[in-house]
Formats: structure tokens, C-alpha cells, sequence
DNA sequence: GACCTAAGTCTCCATTTTGAACTCCGGTCT
DNA sequence: AGACCGGAGTTCAAAATGGAGACTTAGGTC
């Protein structure tokens, strides 16, 4: 009931238009930009496949297709089927691939709070098969517990 | 999570209705929401300071934070101010604090792929001030490149 | 009673999204 | 040639969603 611990925040340190975060969020959060994401680390690449796989609206796929193109997350590459014209299809681009770690840590959270069995994928070293979690660690490869970090405001102009 | 060469993929392995990804893009995949949570980890936590720190809509967030409570992702926490009546603010659950990962992914990529200059925020190890970032790892800590990883799907029914 | 503030609704209008139909473009079939 | 096909969009009216800003509520002070 009471108050007396925490001082109270009245605002981010970091304004919405200088954070990565924000910006991400904005590109990223929509009902359909993830849900493309997630078939593109599938391997879900055609047109026709995403839409039938996500049910999306052809105006809305188209959209979000382009606009991921223009940010650099997917590439727009030519492909050539059997006895048909060129025809496209959209893939991961580095930068796209990167996002890996974010619907991952997604998929994680999202398997254990939000569904009711056990996660119908996990996430495993290629050789010893171990199974694999979203943490954070130093660029040595030392682990460290989410409870033992701490943020760090990088100052203005150094 | 490759995606070099042949073979097409015309439909993800796991039904959306089935993903904890896509019901978590489902909760998390709007324009507020993952800013509020932002805010949330920055420790703002009542209505009209996230209302002014956004800049949002009071229909718009009141909506979304009536949702995260209902989702168990904030808790709804009365807090009374000298000379005022009982009030409430909106804190972290632990199922929200395990949002971490995922924002911290986020704005890790959105740090280093939508902005130009350094990231203002740094994560570090709280004791050794090492600078984090997200990586996989196995149980024991061992951390795990992303192209040393594999999705293994989960059988129907074991 | 008049007024204050934080928190939240309500109303109305602008934008976005949707579904369905239409177009475009090569290629194939007859 | 002309009709047809299938993938990849585009267009457009109708519907849903979203926002700005006024209004309301609840307890407290003066």
C-alpha cells in the first residue's frame, strides 16, 4: 500500500527519437512485419507462400514486403521456376538475419508464458544437440544472470 | 534459420495458432506497446508521466495497459502521493521482467542498424562493468554462435 | 461549494486495413 | 492466333481502427 521505496521516474533518459529500441518498434511493430520475419527465418520466401501461410491481405503483404526491402531487411532476389517467367522472392539480408536473437528471445517468452504445453521448437547447437536460451554475456563468452547487469547512459557528446 | 539455396519452403512448420512467436508478436506487435514496456523498464510507471514520456493518446495507453494487466505482463499496484488519494501505477510482473531479453535484442539491433552514431545505453555486468549483449548458450553457459545453431522441431505427440 | 489533479471515457473524425475484384505479365495449350 | 493459367501485385469501397481533444470521475484541499 504503500510507498515509501523506489524514487519515481517520471521519464526515459533516452528520447523516443535517438532509440534503437523505439525505432525497431516502429519498424517492426505491427500486426503483420513479425509474423513475415518469422516465415522468412523459415525459409518462407514467395509471395503467394507468405500470404497463404499468413492469411495476410495482398495489399498489406505487399506493403510490409516493400517496406522491409527499402529498410534493408529482406532482398528482393529474381528466381526462375521451370517453364515460367522471373518471378521474385524476399530473403534475409545480413542485416535481417541479424534479427535472429530478438524473435528468438521472442519465441522463448512467448513458448513460456503464453502457451499452455511444452515448445513445439527449440533452439540447439548444431553439434552436441544441447539446447540453447536467449542470455546475455561479455564478448568473452562469460554468461551473466540478468539480475547481475546494469545499465549504462553513455554521455552525451564523449 | 538458413535460408542459403534450393529447396522452397511454402509454409512455416508451426501453425500460428500453435507459435508462441506469433502470440507474442499478437501482444507485443503494435505501436504502443513495446514503447510502454520501454518506459516500464525504465521504471515509469504511472499514467500520465507514460502519457507525456510517449506522447500517446490516453484512450490509446489506458487500452494497452488494461491489457498487459489482463496478459499478467504488468501489475496494476496502488501507491498514494502525500495529500492525495490512492492511485495506481503500473509495474513490471515477473513475466513482464522476462521481457528483458527481448527488448534488450531489440534494441541491440536497433542501436546498431537504425542509428548512426553510438548507442546511448550500454548493458554491462553490474560488478565487472563488462560490456553484454545477447547471445544463445547452452544451460551451462557455454555461448553458442548463430551459425553453430539449429532448430529441432518438437514431434506431434512425445 | 468551487477548485485541483491524475486517471480515464466519450465523441467525432481521419487514417488504415480489409476482402474482393481487377490487372499485368510471361508462358502454354489448342 | 486466341483462350487460358498462375504468381504477383494494384485498386477501390466498406469497415475497422486510431487519434485529438473535450468531458467525467474520484478523492482531497481551501
Amino acid at each position: 500500500m504503500s510507498n515509501s521505496g523506489e524514487p519515481r521516474i517520471t521519464s526515459a533518459p533516452i528520447a523516443l527519437d535517438d532509440c534503437g529500441m523505439a525505432r525497431a518498434s516502429d519498424l517492426l511493430g505491427d500486426r503483420w512485419t513479425l509474423l513475415i520475419l518469422r516465415e522468412a527465418f523459415y525459409g518462407v520466401s514467395r509471395f503467394e507462400d507468405l500470404r497463404a501461410d499468413l492469411d495476410a491481405p495482398r495489399a498489406a503483404l505487399s506493403g510490409r514486403l516493400d517496406l522491409l526491402v527499402e529498410e534493408g531487411v529482406l532482398e528482393k532476389r529474381p528466381y526462375q521456376e521451370e517453364k515460367s517467367r522471373v518471378r521474385h522472392e524476399y530473403r534475409l539480408s545480413e542485416k535481417g538475419r541479424e534479427l535472429a536473437l530478438v524473435l528468438i528471445a521472442l519465441m522463448q517468452w512467448g513458448d513460456k508464458h503464453l502457451r499452455d504445453d511444452r515448445p513445439p521448437l527449440d533452439i540447439v547447437d548444431a553439434k552436441t544437440r544441447e539446447k540453447l536460451t536467449v542470455t546475455l554475456a561479455t564478448a568473452k563468452g562469460r554468461v551473466v544472470r540478468l539480475q547481475d547487469v546494469a545499465p549504462v547512459l553513455r554521455k552525451r557528446n564523449s
